[in-house]
RNA sequence: GCCCUGGUGGCGGAAUCGGUAGACGCGUCGGACUUAAAAUCCGGUUGGAGUUAAAUCCAGUGCCAGUUCAAGUCUGGCCCAGGGCACCA
């Protein structure tokens, strides 16, 4: 074996044999129980950055550990491939997109291979690639068939610099998710997916996953907004109209003293008088310049107009005014809300604003408020409401809700906050929306025997203002498939979330060219197992492919409910406290790690400093420090005279003669034990790590103690080294390779099984009973772990520090924690 | 405002059940080897008091209380940081 460590020449002999063997394709048929470990699949944006290093070394990791427990693993990768930076790349170098594309997927198709990642690439997906995106439109097809996509003309939200529409989920602070401009609304028609239908169950089945963190079920849970109330209907005294509001306070009907609409409600035309139609016109006008940002700042002084018309409460008959102001949204509940200023903060700043009157209706009994200086929203007591005054708040939502029913003038209601997905987009590079227009027949879906509807070539991406796809001559006419006359292609293409929202289903059956995927495959390998990416779409392509999962089981495509059973979210890689950015300059390039130092010790530090979840700060004196590290393991295996190969006797307990052998012994079986557990639990991999430094420190500690090693010597170190490369095999994935078969394997070490522990020895030969004085620490005594209590206690007692400590104190009492600890107390 | 996460040395971070706080690493200081350097190996490194040196003592896990023989860990109240949601009626 060579002396000095150079990682880059047997990684590349490594890379190269794996490759040619086919070492990580995965079987579908094996008597192994399966495995599915699945990173975030990348944009190729064009070179690999820290995090999809971390990201997919994390899961690689996994993969690996997995197979060596015994699992068929399942651990794939692929390119989300379409979006806007590669149309975006084509404007400014007359290239095309497919082309740009492409060259990406080479270049970080071999960066991956360098970093050693166990992928089977027969199964590699590419959503950009007609194979993929005709089984994306076929399924848009299902979902249109099934009533889940539809076309509707709406306010949605455009972002002028990308050209195009967005979903409610891509809008970040009134902002556009990608190029951070600012978002307007537009009225367009576009299409839909309706996720609301699965809004119930997208919120109850969050339950069923314990696997996901509490945070991204939160975001999930908050982004639904599931909220129980009621309809309530007023009748306008001056129309003959009637006005519902939704609420969550039925209870405070009896304090309303106005009703407010927003400035887009619908009737509101009908709503206002001669008198007041000048100032409500340009309060809708002042309304629809401001941007979604001014309007939903919540510290801005809140404004409105009368409208001029009255309504009538059905619980007390009196009349009270509507009003016009932009707290109240258009497109949540009714877009009308009932005013109670006495127990709801906006409604009382904009009631002290405009000299609006207050009824308290709510009360605590121990100290009632007049509400003079401030809205009181707690729970409390009904009061001035007529038959319901005394009644618990809680049960006057019930009651009141109910009169309104029987009355006829209300129901009971749970709204959400989500709205249906907008999945149409004005630009090119992307799935075609597989639809054509005819003018007799209207909305055609294009046949599944035509699919795919391919993007045209014929396109000239320098255009402005619209979509690129719309200058091809070949695209846009066809014929209608249901009169045969002349028909009009849609030209939007789709949101690239609804390619990646099914992508995980056909890895289990990449090359299916007669479905999107077989029923027994994508129910043999999914859910998937492990799930590994960032916090970023905790929202967004998260809640997105479990709406794809639950529709795709409504079609009967699949029967599982839930796409992704455990959840990693990796944290960030930062680089001096900030997050590595271009703009900021402080990009670390992987290339550059893995030139200098190889991939083994780009995986170990990414995974050694920090617990996976959390962000992780890189410092190139981390880097050094595990190169070092690995050099120091090297010279461990390169000393190989000591070894007597792979085939050593069983080393039980009491086998070892020597002391310090039996010891190091017992090391290598606590650190099999504790790598295993801190992997198992949680994927703990920087305490796995700190666990590695450990052995190798006590193999050195024992080796340096020795001059020349006996029989016993050589069989104990030659465990100790070859367990310790089996534990360290699933992230320093090609040094490891390398010993393993300097020190005679000849099958991968990949493919051997994992250690195992033995309780008996993976714990100290004797323990140290820890001896405190009324809690504090006084003493330390090694003792044998036979010892029973009352012999620990003698011991304590025997302790010449302890006897001095007590001395003239009376012993009050006395705590022995069995084979750890003795308390004493005095007085 | 509401929700989630976190707060431990100079730094990243350890610490199943409440039971030795600071594992492991980085940095740093000192030593060995060397003509020298690099590499490597060994040792110190929470703060304060104390000592020629040691022994030793005291304080210490964001803050304030509490439970307990014993609290980083449990309970109550607060403060701070990061993230998410937000005129959602």
């Amino acid at each position: 074996m060579k002396d000095a460590y150079f990682p880059q020449e047997i990684e590349k002999k490594w890379q190269k044999i794996w490759e040619e063997k086919g070492a990580f394709k995965t079987p579908d048929s094996s008597d192994k129980p399966k495995y599915y470990a699945l990173s975030m699949f990348p944009y190729p944006s064009g070179k690999l950055h820290m995090g999809h290093v971390r990201n997919y070394t994390i899961t690689d990791v996994i993969a690996r550990f997995k197979k060596m427990n015994g699992y068929n693993v399942l651990h794939p990768m692929g390119w989300d491939s379409f979006g806007l930076p590669a149309e975006n790349a084509a404007m400014k170098h007359g290239a095309n997109p497919e082309t740009w594309t492409d060259e990406n997927i080479a270049y970080m198709t071999k960066q991956l291979k360098m970093l050693g990642l166990s992928y089977d690439w027969d199964r590699e997906v590419t959503t950009c690639k007609p194979d993929y995106y005709k089984w994306t439109q076929w399924l848009f097809l299902q979902l249109y068939k099934k009533g889940l996509a539809y076309k509707k003309e709406a306010a949605v939200n455009w972002c002028e610099e990308c050209g195009t529409v967005l979903a409610n989920e891509q809008v970040i602070d009134g902002k556009c998710w990608r190029c951070d401009h600012v978002v307007e609304k537009k009225y367009l028609s576009q299409w839909f997916l309706k996720i609301t239908d699965y809004a119930e169950v997208l919120l109850e089945d969050l339950d069923k996953l314990p696997g996901w963190s509490d945070n991204v079920k939160t975001m999930q849970a908050n982004w639904i907004g599931k909220s129980q109330g009621a309809i309530l209907k007023f009748k306008v005294v001056e129309k003959d109209l009637e006005v519902p509001v939704y609420t969550t306070r039925p209870d405070t009907v009896h304090g309303i003293t106005y009703l407010v609409v927003a400035p887009e409600y619908k009737d509101i035309d009908k709503l206002t008088t001669p008198e007041n139609k000048e100032a409500v016109e340009a309060y809708r006008a002042n309304a629809r310049k401001m941007t979604e940002i001014e309007r939903l700042s919540t510290d801005r002084v809140k404004t409105g107009v009368p409208l001029g018309t009255h309504c009538i409460n059905p619980y007390t008959g009196e009349k009270f005014p509507l009003w016009t102001a932009d707290y109240a949204l258009v497109e949540y509940g009714t877009g009308a809300v009932m005013a109670v200023p006495a127990h709801d903060t906006r409604d009382f700043d904009f009631a002290k604003k405009y000299n609006l009157p207050l009824k308290v209706v709510i009360q605590d009994p121990n100290s009632p408020s007049d509400c003079k200086n401030e809205a009181y929203t707690e729970p409390g007591v009904l009061v001035n409401s007529n038959e319901f005054d005394g009644m618990n708040n809680e049960d006057a939502k019930k009651a009141i809700t109910q009169k309104a029913v029987n009355g006829g003038f209300g129901e009971f209601k749970t709204q959400y906050r989500l709205r249906d997905w907008l999945v149409s987009r004005q630009r090119y590079w992307g799935a075609p929306i597989p639809v054509v227009y005819c003018e007799k027949c209207g909305i055609q879906p294009v046949p599944e025997d035509q699919l795919p509807v391919l993007l045209p070539k014929d396109v000239d991406f320098s255009v402005v203002g619209k979509s690129p796809i719309t200058t091809s001559k070949t695209f846009m006419n066809t014929t209608c498939p249901c009169c045969g006359g002349p028909a009009k292609r849609e030209t939007d293409t789709m949101d690239t979330f609804v390619c990646s929202s099914w992508y995980y289903l056909r890895y289990s059956d990449a090359k299916n060219d007669k479905m999107p995927f077989a029923k027994d495959k994508v129910n043999k390998w999914l859910p998937v197992d492990q799930y590994v990416g960032g916090i970023e779409h905790a929202i967004l392509h998260l809640l997105y492919s479990r709406f794809f999962t639950k529709a795709l089981r409504d079609l009967g495509l699949l029967d599982f409910d839930e796409p992704f059973k455990n959840l990693l979210t990796q944290g960030m890689v930062l680089k001096d406290g900030s997050k590595m950015s271009k703009s900021k300059g402080n990009t670390v390039d992987p290339d550059e790690i893995f030139e200098n130092y190889g991939a083994d010790t780009a995986r170990l530090f990414i995974l050694s400093d920090s617990p996976p979840a959390r962000d992780f700060d890189w410092s190139d004196a981390g880097v050094e420090g595990c190169y070092k590290f690995l050099n120091r393991v090297w010279r461990l295996i390169s000393s190989n005279e000591e070894f007597i190969g792979l085939s050593y006797p069983e080393l039980g307990c009491g086998s070892l003669k020597k002391k310090e052998n039996d010891n190091l012994l017992r090391l290598v079986h606590i650190a099999i034990k504790g790598i295993t557990n801190d992997i198992s639990n949680d994927f703990q991999f920087n305490t796995v790590i700190s666990k590695y430094r450990e052995l190798v420190n006590a193999i050195y500690d024992w080796r340096s103690k020795k001059s020349d090693l006996d029989e016993e010597d050589k069989i104990v170190f030659s465990f100790a080294v070859v367990t310790l490369i089996k534990l360290m095999s699933p992230v320093a994935v090609h040094l490891t390779e390398e010993a393993w078969h300097e020190l005679g394997g000849e099958t991968s070490i990949h493919d051997v099984e994992w250690p195992k522990w033995n309780d008996n020895l993976a714990k100290a030969s004797s323990i140290t009973l820890v001896v405190q004085i009324n809690g504090k620490v006084k003493d330390k005594i090694e003792a044998d772990e036979a010892l029973s209590e009352e012999e620990l206690k003698q011991l304590a007692l025997s302790s010449e520090k302890v006897k001095e400590l007590i001395e003239g104190k009376t012993i009050v009492k006395t705590i022995v924690v069995p084979k750890k600890l003795v308390n004493i107390v005095v007085k």
